[in-house]
RNA sequence: GGGCGGUUAGCUCAGCGGGAGAGCACUCGCUUCACACGCGAGGGGUCGUAGGUUCAAAUCCUAUACCGCCCA
């Protein structure tokens, strides 16, 4: 019985993502995956590294998102309760500064709002875009758990920054302190090491001239130092030299003048001085330079400060004629007068590295600053130690190193910021300045109402905290903690894989680390996957400043989510920077395009929940796998290798191999050869065959579900399909599935059809031309015994005998094909073609045979490399008689 | 200065000890009753360079050039 295609629900000609999409995206926002920590099955769960929250989705959320939804989907369907906690960051300074440029606009600034009014009007804001990132998200087809969603400063959130704070500080490990910092004079904040790019410019070295006072010694009146920054001078307190330089041995514990002034310095000696620098002495300015500041504490010197938050100069210690000049404008002023004054014996062109603010590009200023610092030296150590003992793993492996020197060269982190915008710091100080913390066994309680400090005047800190303060917790905040008995936390932590880019390798992996250490005694994750970072098409890295940047929304509404996803997914290998090709977007809505048409093709056949062809298909799929056609058997034994090398890629982390080897399977395989081959049995209405096209269809399309999860789900359903696709099961190979009888049988079909193939072209023969054949060689058992499907495939009609007479041939190792020669052929072209493929065979003949005839090779190579070559020799050998034969089969 | 990655077909990239691959582009042919986002057949590479190890190297080692990234 032949089914009519009229019969089957029609799919579009063409495959639309955006008629199909929206309603998954609608359907996944509304019945969200959600995780329950209840259920029995195995857990498994990845958090989302979180994006900000009045953040845009760019191609870096999109890298990220694939591959965890992705890893999500493949093991929910292998029976786990998967876990995608999804959720958003403040993004202190960067969120911030994009309101008050707002407010700029509008013409006011915080100051004039107010702190109280500021912070409400970037809630505000926060709730006008806060959810846009998640519907984005959404777009891409992400199975996140939506009714989890959470918020750095949402109210667990921040009361587990407050539950870290109290306890680092009860601990100890959290201070208060003057250090130098790095100032950023735009955003007016201090930042962390991290947040500073080194950038090399060319600038001068200065040498300038420090008068001796007193008796000049010998010849020398001055000592020669050697700067980059003339404009500090005001703050020096000392000279330095190295103590065994023989050069200014004699003028240890002299005193010398700063130039432009009256003021008189100490000559000091310091190991940290490179004698080979400048001069090889130099000026210590403590509150202005990190390694001053350090020679200064060993020395016990004082740290007069010259420069002002707006990098300005202000002190009474500078000159009037530079005060409150701009630190730059400065240097020019003070070089001028130090030229005046004779003081500057020379300049040298000197590259400098120069700190920026990774945010604001603004050069950072070394200021010395009372700051709250958080000594992770502790932490680092038993990170370390759990690194050793192999509870973690990066992939890839090398990032292993990278993470371990970070932590041990790790510094007291500076977690302060003067912001706004964040989680205020929970200290207090009263009339003389103590510091109060409320106490670890209950954060949470203002000392305002605690009745210990009761009529004592509190301040708080005005402070907040550096976000990743807080998403350093995310793995377990997210979960419940502080609560160690939420379900949550109990259930899914630790989590299992941490998805993100190598460029935050130190800002958030290695903090989650540090906290995890801290707080919950165990790596947050086992498994850390650093993927490359989305180039543009020249290589460059997208960035706003450079307006190189891909919308992926753009990419979805003329592609459609699956083929980004496939493209993301398909170019994720290693960690390699993946520069950004639409060829790939095109290849996976083509290969989306492609499935959506075998699909419709089966669906002409296949009548949706068909329970006859269910039934038959669970027959065929458990059945003797050695039952049936050719065609059938092969597209099983096929389907089951496609599974398991599918699933092996995505155990092992490489969606690269996992997208390529879906692809050439459904594509090369079932659709090239499988649906051309199971035509005839289809037309005769064979149940075996339509079962098979069912069973291996809906494998296919479960085994794509994870990389391309909408158009899955609506074939899914087309099908006829129970539930969703989502939440059905893995279609794990049974064993003994592989078929390798059929699938070297069906090569030999194959084999059979391409020889036909060429044959037609390199004769000049029409594509639609029916031909008459013989086929001999090996592969004549199967053509013989699969007549109507090689007739089909090739376009042919097998002669049982042999004709007489002249005739072309094509042959390969399994065949030769004949074709009697009558009627227009393009002889010549048919015997350059053939002397071609001789040559090319003598080639490989020779080739084969030197190696075979070095002894060093047979008896030092394994007996099956030595077998192998034997039998390729062997096979060129005869096809090098085959094509030598045809050619004189010609000559009648 | 230290570390890491890359260099494979015209382009973008896989492959990383035993017959050089994919997508796109290119050539020829095709309204073959799922698909022209397609079908069939092709052309195209001394796998950066120089040494070495090995029976065997794109693949391992050493050096080197160029491109890029990270750390100081």
């Amino acid at each position: 019985m032949t089914r009519p295609p009229e019969t089957a629900p029609a799919l579009e000609r063409q495959y639309d993502p955006q008629a199909v999409e929206p309603r998954w995206v609608r359907r996944w926002a509304d019945e969200p995956f959600r995780a329950d920590p209840e259920s029995g099955r195995p857990p498994f769960t990845i958090v989302i590294p979180p994006p900000n929250v009045t953040g845009n989705l760019h191609l870096g959320h999109a890298f990220d998102n694939t591959i965890i939804d992705t890893l999500i989907r493949y093991k929910r369907m292998r029976g786990f309760e998967a876990l995608f906690q999804p959720g958003t960051d403040h993004a202190g300074i960067s969120t911030q500064v994009q309101v008050e440029r707002a407010l700029a606009e509008e013409g006011t600034d915080r100051h004039a709002l107010g702190r109280e009014a500021f912070v409400a009007h970037v809630w505000d804001w926060k709730e006008r875009y806060g959810g846009i990132i998640f519907e984005q998200l959404q777009r891409l087809g992400v199975s996140a758990d939506w009714s989890r969603t959470r918020f750095t400063l949402d109210e667990g959130l921040s009361r587990a920054v407050r539950t870290q704070f109290v306890e680092l500080y009860q601990r100890g490990l959290v201070y208060r302190g003057e250090r130098i910092v790095h100032w950023d004079p735009v955003s007016q904040t201090t930042l962390s090491d991290l947040e500073v790019d080194r950038e090399e410019r060319p600038g001068m070295l200065y040498t300038l001239a420090y008068e001796l006072e007193g008796e000049p010694d010998g010849d020398v009146r001055a000592i020669e130092i050697a700067t980059v920054r003339p404009e500090t001078i005001f703050a020096d307190v000392a000279v330095a030299v190295h103590p065994e330089d023989p050069r200014f041995e004699a003028l240890i514990g002299r005193r010398v003048r700063i130039p432009l002034t009256e003021r008189t310095v100490p000559v000091i000696a310091d190991d940290a001085v490179e004698r080979d620098f400048g001069t090889g002495a130099l000026k210590i300015t403590p509150a202005h330079d990190q390694t001053d500041f350090e020679v200064g504490e060993r020395h016990g010197l004082e740290r007069p400060s010259v420069i002002d938050r707006q990098a300005r100069l202000t002190s009474d210690l500078v000159p009037e004629a530079f005060r409150g000049l701009d630190r730059f404008v400065a240097r020019e002023a003070v070089v001028a007068a130090l030229r005046e004054s004779g003081e500057l014996r020379g300049t040298r062109e000197h590259t400098v590295a120069l700190g920026l603010s990774q945010r604001t590009k603004a050069p950072v200023e070394p200021l010395l600053s009372l700051q709250w610092f958080y000594d992770v030296r502790p932490a680092a150590q038993r990170v370390l130690a759990s690194l050793d003992a192999g509870e973690m793993r990066i992939v890839p492996e090398r990032y292993e190193k990278v993470n371990r020197d970070w932590l041990e060269a790790i510094r007291p982190w500076n977690i302060s910021r003067q912001l706004w915008w964040g989680h205020r710091i929970p200290a207090w100080y009263d009339e003389d300045g103590t510091v109060i913390v409320p106490d670890a066994s209950d954060p949470l309680r203002d000392p305002g109402d605690d009745p210990r400090y009761a009529g004592r005047v509190l301040t708080q800190d005005p402070d907040v905290f550096d976000t990743w303060f807080s998403s350093n917790l995310w793995p377990f905040s997210t979960l419940g903690w502080p609560d160690v008995e939420d379900p949550f936390f109990r259930r899914f932590y630790p989590t299992d894989v941490l998805v993100t880019g190598y460029d935050i390798l130190f800002f958030w992996v290695a903090r989650m680390q540090l906290a995890a250490a801290e707080f919950t005694d165990r790596t947050p994750f086992h498994t850390v996957m650093l993927h490359g970072l989305i180039l543009d098409a020249e290589g460059q890295k997208m960035s706003k400043s450079r307006g190189n940047g891909i919308d992926p929304l753009e990419v979805m509404d003329v592609s459609g989510a699956d083929a980004l996803r496939f493209a993301m997914a398909y170019a994720s290998t290693g960690s390699q920077d993946v520069r950004w090709d639409d060829r790939r977007v095109e290849m996976g809505r083509a290969f989306a395009n492609k499935l959506w048409n075998a699909a419709r093709f089966a669906l002409g056949y296949l009548a949706p929940g068909d329970a006859a062809a269910d039934a038959a298909a669970d027959t065929a799929a458990g059945g003797a796998v050695t039952d049936g056609r050719l065609a059938d058997r092969w597209i099983r034994s096929r389907t089951a290798r496609a599974v398991q090398a599918v699933g092996d890629h995505l155990e092992a982390l490489d969606l690269g191999l996992a997208a390529r080897a879906a692809y050439d399977a459904v594509w090369s395989e079932f659709c090239d050869w499988y649906l051309e081959a199971a035509k005839p049995a289809l037309r005769a209405g064979d149940a075996a065959t339509l079962a098979t096209l069912r069973s291996s269809l809906r494998t296919f399309v479960a085994l794509l579900h994870p990389l391309m999860p909408f158009i899955t789900s609506e074939l899914w359903e087309a099908l006829g399909e129970d539930g969703q696709v989502a939440t059905s099961d893995w279609p794990e190979a049974a064993a003994g599935a592989v078929d390798e009888a059929a699938e070297a049988d069906f090569a030999m079909l194959q084999s059979a059809v391409s020889a036909v193939r060429q044959l037609r072209v390199e004769a000049g023969l029409a594509p639609g031309q029916v031909l008459d054949v013989v086929v001999e060689g090996p592969a004549a058992r199967i053509v013989g015994l699969e007549r109507e499907v090689f007739e089909t495939l090739a376009r042919a009609r097998v002669l049982d005998t042999a004709p007489a007479g002249p005739s072309l041939a094509r042959s390969l190792p399994s065949c030769t094909v004949r074709l009697p020669l009558e009627g227009v052929v393009d002889v010549a072209a048919w015997r350059a073609r053939q002397h071609k493929k001789l040559g090319e065979a003598r080639a490989e003949l020779e080739k084969h045979e030197r190696k075979l005839a070095n002894e060093r090779f047979t008896a030092n190579a394994p007996e099956a490399v030595v077998a192998e070559e034997r039998r390729r020799a062997e096979e060129a050998a005869g096809l090098i008689t085959a094509i030598e034969a045809s050619l004189a089969a010609l000559v009648d």
